[in-house]
DNA sequence: TTTTATCTTGACCATTTGGTCAAGAAGGAA
DNA sequence: TTCCTTCTTGACCAAATGGTCAAGATAAAA
């Protein structure tokens, strides 16, 4: 019982026989993810990924029966994180509060969970073969009601007039940028990763930048 | 003679030879940077680049021994043409004319050849392991000396007191957003792609919003 | 204890992959 | 023509890869 080992045993516990399983299975999800965001989907390998979760290959075989059904169960859940992220648009009617607050929760977001941004950004670059039916549903959904706030902040003279899409992409590129293009930054920064404070230095410029760019 | 036959015959050309070479390296070296752009390093494969070069995939190892060396050329070109458009920004001693047209640069560049940006976000993505020698050296050096120019006029109050280095950050993740994340972008314009009114809305709208970011 | 359903795993297989090789084609120089 | 170098290519190979399978282990239910 190699894998069990690897659990928190709470006590006598009764018959937690799905627990067991999602134990399992987010251990593969977590390799998965730490794999797919260094290598791709094609430069992954399933042996690769069973090696990191610490499991035969064939038994990662059970739980996720191909790599593709592994891959996309791994998007989805990041995708699930970034829409969770994405509510803290709307934690304010107040421009400056929303902005300052959605910029800070993606450069969190970007710091904390840099591996699903990058497999995302991964899935971009490809062309999103995986993932153009959710943007096309979830994120234009999301985006389109959030242009509607930003139109209305403008229409009201609270910010500039802005177009609201390219303000969301420019928010989104560079927070992402911290995640993404980790590597390139550590390297410009003497080959140093960023410290923490370094990092809060980052996040209230890019705040301060963009909210004097929409006027604030 | 197959691949000659593809090449321009200007007239009666004498021991042109080297000119056959480079015109069947470009042709190797354009169908890797698609194949790299879509695919990855890993995801990439010499049969494919040959097919797209169509050449046998000996003719191809013929001329790049192996599939590293091929990639580090590519990725080489690339660097060559960021490092120029670098150039645009000490067109001006203004800052608002530096940074308006050096942000047209980037951006046109992501525009006209995307998948170079593609290939090298690819590479900061899995950790610049072949580009770290160069960004340590060449990218450094230029954002160290551009990050003078900058503080520059920070101090003669040119512009508001921003921290050079996001600054930068900001203005490569945005710029490169639209040839890294053009699927996204697409997805989101109702599935079409941008027209060249669009491109040139975004371009201004991205040059606007940072010359006021940085209180010009 | 016996039964049943779930889980684990080493061994295996067909396909793909990067790269090689040797035989020949082509072109210029003598 | 003859010779020599450069280039082209189909056939080939060893290693890697996604996925299978059948035999066993485990745990809860009967």
């Amino acid at each position: 019982m190699p894998l069990q080992k690897t659990i928190t045993n709470k006590e006598e516990n009764a018959g937690h026989k799905q627990a067991i399983r999602r134990e399992n299975e987010q251990q593969i999800l977590n390799a998965a993810e730490r794999v797919f965001a260094e290598f791709g989907f094609k430069g992954s390998t399933t042996a690769k990924i069973a090696q990191e979760a610490k499991i035969p290959k064939a038994n990662l075989h059970y739980y996720f029966p191909t790599k593709e059904k592994l891959y996309r169960r791994v998007i989805e859940d990041i995708c699930d994180s970034w829409l969770h992220s994405a509510d803290l648009f709307d934690q304010s009617n107040d421009p400056r509060e929303a902005l300052t607050g959605y910029i800070h929760a993606k450069m969190d977001l970007s710091r904390q969970r840099p591996l699903g941004s990058r497999i995302w950004a991964n899935e971009m670059i490809r062309g999103a073969q995986f993932t153009s039916d959710y943007i096309g549903k979830n994120v234009k959904e999301w985006l389109e009601s959030r242009i509607i706030v930003i139109d209305k902040w403008i229409n009201e003279e609270k910010i500039a007039r802005v177009d609201p899409r390219s303000l969301m992409y420019m928010i989104w590129a560079t927070t992402q940028h911290y995640a993404d293009f980790n590597a390139q930054i550590e390297i410009l920064n003497d080959n140093k990763s960023l410290t923490d404070e370094e990092f809060e230095t980052a996040k209230s410029q890019v705040t301060e930048i963009i909210l004097r760019g929409v006027g604030l």
